[in-house]
DNA sequence: GCCCGGTACGTAAGCGCTTACGTAAGCGCT
DNA sequence: AGCGCTTACGTAAGCGCTTACGTACCGGGC
């Protein structure tokens, strides 16, 4: 008998259908060892009675959990928001709920919330943004992901690299040479880096591109000005000060995201540089503002919402030997930021 | 004894402590009954141990649901990003997950998001964006959210007042009136609107300020173009389009939120539209890019990230007999996109 | 001295589900 | 007919926790 105004439980539907509660149960769980009638009977009084199944006592019971957690730096960066709009859509698809947090690029922080997250039981684990140069902080989450990996669990990681987990992997390191080249053809040889901070892995790979372009072309790393700060607007803001200050031969930035690109380009319009006439700016992931800030930026697109999708779909395969890679590949799009180095 | 490689559980917490199951647990949910010394020794041993309560045994043994799922039409559209944003601080503060979903602006597909965080037993709903105009619809969430509540559910709106729960409020109207009214100043008399979906309230909100604060100066309604389109900047581009084409008398363009106010400024860039020497324009929300579009964007503010914290705050006190309201509060924010209305 | 009430704890019954194991029926085979 | 094997289902034991109820003990009032 169904009690008044509470959802439904396995019983009713069992009881409807005349059956035992574990053939309801394999009947709904699709697994073998039921008549076809008689889970086609199941499933649609099932649909009937509006029943859905109760996911604690359903992961209690030994059954499979599904529930993704997903950690990134920052919701409100559209790199992160995109990322995350492309892991809901999937997961919404595959009925699975997802568990969002912010780790606010706090490496300690970050470990706290991963291990809320297991603590929680989450079956799978998708952790976004750059790793960090501290090995320890590293290693501690390492282990704690290995341990959680052994339990059952699956992770993957998006632009991470040191984790030992399957990882989506964004080009960093071809995105800084195509960005480097793309300014070096177009005459620039006075160029400046507004770089994140410096413990960032992903400031480093895109980084080493970027003077790995440099070298082929015979400049040498010293004539690169690299300034790092903080992987935000307000740190692209403050590192375009100093390179207007200390390096005023500069005719071209590379800004190592986005963001930073914003805050470039918003501190260029204030001082009245003219973009890309005096100055080019470029920058890297190509959130969906990029195209709309003025003048519309250069910069290397990422399909960030792809990404997300591509994660997903990595962790909810078995676990393989050994981490599996996907690179995502990367493409320069050239927009109104950047012009031929002026003729001095 | 503890189980290798496995989480401790509370018996473990309660052998060590030398209590029974019962005491362990009042003691750790503060519960009183049980003797200061004892709850201290039993909070020690938990903490040495790494004791988490799995939240599944937790919560089908009937104590409080600790996660709350938060709709939004689109994660990565900024508005609700920040919004997100604010509402998983607070929850990360209070030990709370935050179980997100998309409605992709769909009000069945809302709806069905809806019922499936209900299932999924959330103590707390919070639902963001605006409502719709489609009694049928909003009723039947309206019903799905009541019968919920009186589950001992928790549920607060953000941006919607049709469903019958405590809700945070933009000043929509206001918000409008000041709009034109600042574009009035300015000496705009041909006004266009680019609107998102008529089926929305937020919409009709915004654009009943508009036109209330024309009609206060003498403005006729009929003297307001208004184009309905996507809520998003696509839309605004096409409202755009549009406005240039029937209305070329048009000297200003109110933008019902920022995302529109994009694509509004986005084509009147590619239409060399000079902006706002030839045409002002302004947007609703300012969302944190605003400030980076060029020219930068008047708009009204709102406290996006704010709105979240104080929707999940609400929901997290008692029911009320009435549905609470919070206004926000709205706050003209003159920016670069608008200035005094051509001489003929 | 006894009874009463309160405090501090233990006992055990679930919450709604999954699944190992048991069982009965049906089949083909010798 | 009897055997074993498979298939289709039922039985019941938990998963880790909360909480209603029971019990032992202590102090105070008459």
């Amino acid at each position: 008998m169904p009690r008044a105004g509470q959802r439904p439980r396995l019983v009713e539907v069992a009881e409807r259908a005349g059956v035992s509660l574990a053939t309801a149960s394999r009947a709904l769980a699709g697994r073998e060892g039921v008549s076809t009638e008689v889970a086609d009977r199941i499933r649609r009084i099932a649909h009937e009675l509006g029943y859905v199944a109760n996911p604690y006592a359903r992961t209690l019971a030994g059954g499979a959990r599904s529930t993704v957690g997903l950690i990134v730096h920052q919701v409100d960066d559209p790199y992160f928001s995109e990322i995350a709009a492309g892991v809901i859509q999937l997961a919404a698809e595959q009925g699975l709920l997802v568990q969002i947090c912010q780790s606010g690029r706090d490496p300690v922080y970050e470990l706290r919330q991963l291990r809320h997250l297991i603590a929680q039981r989450v079956g799978i684990i998708l952790i976004s943004g750059s790793g960090y140069d501290d090995p320890r902080v590293e290693a501690e989450a390492r282990a704690e992901l290995a341990a959680f990996q052994d339990h059952g669990g699956r992770v993957a990681a998006i632009g991470r690299h040191a984790l030992g987990v399957d990882a989506v992997l964004p080009d960093n390191e071809a995105g800084g040479h195509a960005l480097a080249a793309h300014l070096m053809d177009l005459g620039h040889r006075h160029i400046a880096v507004a770089a994140g901070s410096a413990g960032l892995t992903t400031v480093a790979d895109r980084l080493a591109g970027v003077t790995a372009a440099l070298r082929q072309r015979g400049l040498r790393p010293a004539d690169l000005t690299v300034v790092h700060g903080d992987f935000t607007r307000g740190g692209g803001r403050a590192a375009t000060e100093q390179i207007l200050n200390e390096h005023p031969e500069t005719t071209a930035i590379v800004a190592l995201n986005d963001a930073m690109a914003t805050g470039v380009l918003s501190t260029l319009r204030s001082r009245r540089v003219p973009v890309p006439a005096r100055i080019s700016v470029v920058g890297f992931d190509d959130v969906s503002v990029a195209a709309d800030l003025a003048p519309s930026l250069t910069t290397i697109r990422l399909p960030l919402t792809e990404m997300g999708r591509t994660a997903l779909t990595l962790a909810l395969k078995p676990r393989a030997a050994r981490p599996r890679r996907r690179a995502t590949g990367h493409l320069l799009v050239v927009r109104d930021s950047t012009g031929p180095a002026p003729t001095t």
